[in-house]
DNA sequence: TGGAAATCGGGAAAATTTCCTACTACCGTT
DNA sequence: AACGGTAGTAGGAAATTTTCCCGATTTCCA
């Protein structure tokens, strides 16, 4: 059964031979239609033609650079989900992804096998990295952390994102369209869900499961 | 080939044996001279008369202890290398020194393993933390945190701390013996200093800091 | 010992938090 | 088509916190 709406990858990469692959990798999933760019110049202009749904980005690209590219578009989109692929494994440039904006982070060892996967959390707004990625999902805190971030609803998870990033409770209410009144029920949902009493220790939760860089 | 100049090391400890120890280390590194004290008092005349080019310094002793030795080489030489060496290896202590003015932790127990890389980067001028302290970080943002963390006083220290834990105003004040507006007052300023908006944002200082387990 | 920095905290307005309740919408069942 | 569960929304009201202002002590150290 086909679903109804495609959805539109964009695949960044300045090496022909990464984005043959990406196309290789994804002609089994007939739901995505792919555009590619060479560079995140491109990659940019590409966006404002075509609207795609979802970025793959490299980092290492000559130009401005996958970094500049994801702030770029993140500018013009901040719900846009976008996916680092990289050669780079540390936390360094996972974090500058993460700051940068990208909601994911898979490294080219791990593409083949997690790239679909990734697409899928991406695409319902969720992170995903990799899991070769030290610093995320391989200590017994990460994996309680994401356990317990699970059961938030879908609401829950966009207000807790803005939490721990220190926003305030009327910024949140105004940039997703309800009342400071409402942030604050959800907030207080998250707290008792994530099972701390505390923006501190929620700040704490999210970077133990990875969903922010210290 | 030796080098052209020899680096003064003055190893601080109330500890004979300590110091024993250090210079059974310190024997294979020729390029070190070794002056010793065996109390803080004792290091800050040193200091005055032999200008070492490194301190490494023990957090316990005896008189003014290690922590006042720091602040007071610190005052008279922002830029000295100072390296504690402790047993103790929590993050309050850690974060006690770096507030002191240290830019290096090394615990006794990787003193053997860890002081040769330790010594090599305080002589660079940079940062160094052993690593089994293993929420410290040695990057730059980890740098950052920890230089904006030393503009604190000590009372905005003590109430960053409880911040970061998800301690509340009332609570804080309670355990401070003061006022919650004192609490709160302090909080802006530190909150200020820091350079950030919300707790959240604090929390991550810290934790970059090494002063908080993620 | 004089001045700077640190500490404490009041006043007052604004914002947030907490705990209620309640309405609406949607989803999958029976 | 009626039903129950979950998610999302938001108001009321009281308590707490936040912010910005200010001034009074105390402490430190040059």
């Amino acid at each position: 059964m086909a679903r109804a709406t495609k959805s539109c990858l964009l695949v960044v990469d300045d090496h022909e031979i990464v984005r043959m692959g990406m196309r290789a990798l994804l002609s089994k999933e007939p739901q995505y239609e792919l555009l590619e760019a060479s560079s995140a110049e491109e990659a940019v202009n590409l966006y404002d033609k075509r609207q795609p749904d979802i970025i793959i980005m490299d980092l290492m690209m000559p130009g401005m650079g996958g970094l500049k590219g994801v702030q770029h578009l993140r500018a013009k989109n901040s719900r846009l989900p976008i996916l680092i692929i990289s050669m780079l494994d540390d936390p360094i440039h996972v974090g500058h992804a993460i700051r940068a904006g990208a909601h994911g982070y898979v490294t080219k060892a791990r593409a083949a096998s997690e790239l679909s996967k990734a697409l899928k959390a991406l695409s319902e707004g969720q992170p995903y990295f990799s899991n070769d990625l030290a610093f995320v999902g391989n200590n017994e805190y990460s994996d309680d952390a994401r356990n317990l971030i699970r059961e938030l609803s879908k609401r829950e998870f966009e207000i807790f994102q803005r939490l721990v990033k220190g926003v305030g409770i009327k910024e949140i209410a105004t940039d997703l369209h309800c009342s400071p009144k409402t942030v604050s029920n959800h907030r207080l949902n998250v707290l008792r869900k994530l099972e701390v009493n505390s923006v501190a220790e929620l700040t704490r939760v999210a970077i133990r499961a990875g969903l922010l860089v210290p």
